[in-house]
Parts: structure tokens; sequence; C-alpha cells
RNA sequence: GACCCCUUCGUCUAGGCUGGUCUAGGACGGCGCCCUUUCACGGCGUAAACACGGGUUCAAAUCCCGUAGGGGUCACCA
């Protein structure tokens, strides 16, 4: 049997990272089996929320993520004919019936049904109204909804991963005659909903897996009561576990309020982080291969990939990891590639890396590389190779601009300034060389110069520091600190 | 509240189906050491968990029951 995938987001909103997963997985499942079809079905049946906006980043995000569908998008938006066509088939066998209540009446029938501790589920009223009554209410025009009439029994949705063997089993009565439709007229059907799509969309399909979060279990069974009753072939369900932010699920109404921490992809790609870390760490929250495995290609998750290597418990989104396996990806993907994504950012950040030898370009990426953990860490990592600092880091300069930090730069200026060839081997021994002629340690030397150069204490190793800013200019730039040191006009920051 | 689901280090997890090889392994984070001109990277080491209570068994993290805790769902949203 082929397998036949989906992801069915509802375009309300951005793709957030546990869309994302169902995402992931979906395609991963239809990539590893053989002829598997991944399929993109656009849930957009709710007009009022549903943007183009929305569809046009969740696309985008699934393309940057670098998941793509054999079919689709599908809107169900334009797919009113087959749905229609399905009630029809509900209401003629008998698993439809229309029901007239008002919101206020069905808001005031759950209370009563709270508060009198039962099941608050529609009570059938209108199932039982007469043949006149109902006649009567037509041509009054009132509007009125079709409501599934769930059947006697039990519902048992096969699950692969949650609940026992058979799966999770539901009673139906519980579970209620939800709706099918949006309220409507005889002249102007009600706009079909949610549970009721999704039912004949997946038999539409001929969706062999459905793959989604564990919010969906009970929707599942009502799902699974439409198929039955339309005589399609049930799928196999996995509900994944949510991913928790602080202990709760993750939903788009957290919206991307701190900014250190979106939920959304698009918002993580611009935060710098990389499809490739975003796509290895999405897929470990929730499935493990075995206890060592951590970095994975993409082809290497689609051959390791099992849904039996889901993992059943909610897992929380750890930011820690996320930012520690980004780095990792910015240190381990081919070189040329990182180098073009930085060269991108440092653009974008006003560098015009064009009008730069590309060869320093790369070097100089090189040297910060293992210091950057996101992609828009480099501008910073890399200004002072660009222009001299305006400013000094204030503790370096209380720890570093003191005693004969002066003198000394002064010194080294000249050294530097005389040495030829300039490269590391040279620069090393005459810089050693002087701070034995003058009885200090090499950090004595090396502070104040990283200092002078960068503004800062912390830095690439001294000599690639000093190559990539240049000789001369590295030369000024110490004679110019020792001049604000003796003048004590030391500009810093904090 | 009702229903459903879940429960191994702070976090993500391996192991659980097929009880003994688990004095519970890995990773992130923490701490310490090494490397070293700084910061990183890297290397080494270390603290840290089977929710609780009963069973079953020669033997339970693994099987059963109960309790507790957490999560999800209870729309004419998806």
């Amino acid at each position: 049997m082929t397998v036949r995938v989906r992801f069915a987001p509802s375009p309300t909103g951005f793709l957030h990272v546990g869309g994302a997963r169902t995402a992931l997985y979906n395609w991963l499942w239809a990539r590893k089996n053989e002829g598997g079809v991944m399929i993109l079905r656009i849930e957009d049946t709710d007009a009022e929320r549903s943007t183009d906006e929305s569809i046009a980043q969740i696309l985008d995000s699934l393309r940057w993520l670098g998941i793509d569908w054999d079919e689709g998008p599908f809107f169900q938006s334009r797919r009113a004919d087959i749905y229609t066509a399905a009630l029809k088939r509900l209401i003629a066998s008998g698993h439809a019936y229309r029901a007239f209540e008002t919101p206020e009446e069905l808001e005031e029938m759950r209370a009563t049904a709270m508060a009198e501790g039962r099941d608050p589920v529609y009570d059938r009223r209108s199932l039982n109204l007469d043949e006149a009554t109902v006649q009567r209410y037509l041509e009054e025009k009132r509007p009125y909804v079709w409501r599934f009439k769930v059947p006697e029994g039990e519902t048992v949705v096969p699950e692969t991963l949650l609940g026992d063997a058979e799966g999770c089993r539901f009673e139906n009565a519980r579970l209620g005659d939800f709706a099918l439709t949006r309220s409507g007229t005889d002249d102007e059907w009600g706009l079909p909903l949610y549970n009721f799509c999704c039912a004949v969309d997946d038999a539409d399909m001929s969706i062999t897996h459905v793959i989604r979060g564990s919010d969906h279990l009970t929707n599942t069974a009502r799902q699974m009561m439409v198929l039955n009753a339309l005589g399609a072939p049930i799928p196999t369900y996995t509900h994944l576990p949510l991913i928790l932010k602080a202990g709760k699920k993750m939903s788009k109404r957290d919206g991307d309020a701190d900014p250190r921490f979106p939920v959304s992809v698009s918002a993580r790609r611009d935060r710098g982080y990389l499809p490739e870390a975003t796509m290895n760490f999405i897929a470990l929250l929730g499935w493990s291969l075995d206890d060592k495995a951590e970095f994975f290609s993409r082809q290497e998750l689609i051959e390791a990939f099992t849904l039996e290597g889901l993992s059943k418990s909610n897992a929380n989104f750890d930011e820690d990891k996320y930012l520690h396996m980004n780095a990792w990806y910015l240190r381990n993907l081919p070189r040329e590639d990182v180098t073009a994504r930085v060269r991108k950012v440092l653009d974008e950040a006003g560098y015009k890396t064009a009008e730069h030898d590309a060869q320093w370009i790369d070097t100089i990426i090189g040297h910060v590389i293992e210091r950057c953990r996101l992609l828009t860490e480099f501008p910073a990592a890399v200004s002072y190779f660009f222009k001299a600092p305006e400013a000094f880091e204030e503790k370096g300069v209380k720890k570093i601009f003191k005693g004969d930090a002066a003198p000394l730069l002064r010194e080294a200026a000249a050294v530097i300034e005389g040495l030829s060839p300039f490269d590391a081997a040279t620069l090393e021994a005459a810089l050693r060389a002087l701070a034995e002629e003058r009885g200090v340690g090499f950090g004595k030397i090396a502070q104040p110069v990283r200092l002078s150069v960068t503004g800062t204490m912390a830095s690439p190793g001294l000599f690639d520091v000093l190559i990539g800013v240049g000789q001369q200019e590295s030369a000024a730039r110490m004679r110019r600190a020792a001049e604000l040191i003796e003048k004590n006009a030391v500009p810093t920051f904090s």
C-alpha cells in the first residue's frame, strides 16, 4: 500500500515550531516509504480567520525548511462541491439532521448540563422535532446547522502511539452530535466545518496515515464516525505528543511575544537559525533513533525515521539545545555554504562584502565562526575587521589600559609596522621577543594590542586578528589607543 | 468538573513490548580540570533521574492494580 500523508495547516497565523514538526514527520514518513506521497492541504474553511498572508508565510516556512509536497496545496475553501455531495450522502443515510438552536440556546444548554453534572453535549432536541415543526421552521427561514447523528456505542481510534493495543476508545454519546456545517437556510447551505471537511478530505485524498498533534485526539473519534458513515476506509492515526512552552501547549496565540524565543519558524529564521539545525532540533523533539545519534542530515533523517521512534510524552522546547545545535551546524556545514549565508547577513547589515576580497571575507568569517551561534551574531563579531573601534570595553580599559600599556603599544606598533613578511609566525616571534625584551609575560603585550585593535577583550587569535585587520591599520589603531590612554580620554562602552 | 493521554537526571531522551547484561547510557545546561595571549572551539572529568504505594516473580525502570502529578479536549475555531 502506498503511503499517503498530509500536512493540513489552517492559515490563521504563522507556522510555529509545533506545526513544523508535524509537517516534518509527515514528510519524513512519505519520503521514507517507497512512493510515499506528501499532500499539502490548507484548511481555510474559517473565512473570518484565514488570510492569504498566513498561507504565504506557511508555504515560505515549509520551503525554507526544505519540506516539499507532491500534491496540493489544496484549499478547502475551493472544495465546496465535494463537501456538499458528502453531506447529501450523510443526510440520505440518516447520519445528519437539521438543528435550529441559536447560539444562546446552545450556551444555555451547556450551562445547564454542566450544572447538572452531565457532559456539555448537544441534547438532540432538534432530532426529536416532528415533521410539521421542521417544515414550519424552514418556511420561517430559521437558520439551522446540520448535525452529525453519532451512532450508539464507542469509537476506537486505531492509534500507533497512544493508548492500549487497540488504540484509544471513546464513548460516542459523550462526544455529542457535533455540527457539520455553519448555520444557513435551505436557500443557502451553511459552510462546512472542520471535523467534516477533514474527514471528507482524508477519504477523498486516500490518506493512509494521519500524523498530527495529540490535541486532535478527540476530533479523530468524530472524524472516524464520519468516515464510517461515509463507508470510507480508516487511516491509521499517530497523535504526536505536544511541544510545550513553559509547560503549556505552544500556540500561535503565544505569538512571538518574547523576541528572543519566538514560536514562529519565520521569526527563528530571522533570528539567525539555520534550516538544517531547525529541522534536526525539531525532529528530536519527540523522536529519537537510539541513545547516541544527535546530528542528522536531511537524508539521514529520512533513512532513520520510524513511527516507533516517537515518544509518547510531551516535550519542552529547550532553547539552549537549539542554540547549541545551530552553532554546531555553523561549524560543520560545508564552509563555502556557511560563508555564502554569512555574507548575505553581513550585506544586510551594510558591510558591502562584494567590495572586499572574497578570500579575506572567507578568512575573517572563519575566525569568528566558532564564536557565533546564530547567523545574526556575525555582523557584530566581524565589525573590527571592517572599521576601527569607536569605543573600548570598559572592563578591559580599567584592567589593561593602565601602567605602561601606552608605551608598550607604541613599541608593539613599531615592531608590527616593520615586519616582513606579515604573517602569523613572524608576528608571533616578534611580539614574543618584545615581551621578553621588556621582561613581561606575553599577555601583557597581547591584551593591550587586542583591546586597542578590536575594542574588546575577547577575540579570535591575536595574530589572526592583526593579519585580518591589516599591518598598517593595526599599527595605527595601537598608536591611537596609546594616544587616548595618555590623554586619559579613552571612550568606553560597557 | 468530565473524558482522553502521559509520567527515567533541571531539559531532550536510551532502555520498557521480549523482566536479570541498568550499581540506568547519551546530549544540552551546571560545576571542575586541560588546552591557551583573551573569548570561543576541542578534550577530560563530575554532580544529577526510574513520581509514590501495593502486588506478580527467585528477580521489576521494565508486567498488573491503585494513588498522585502533568498535559490535552470539551465551539455553528481549526
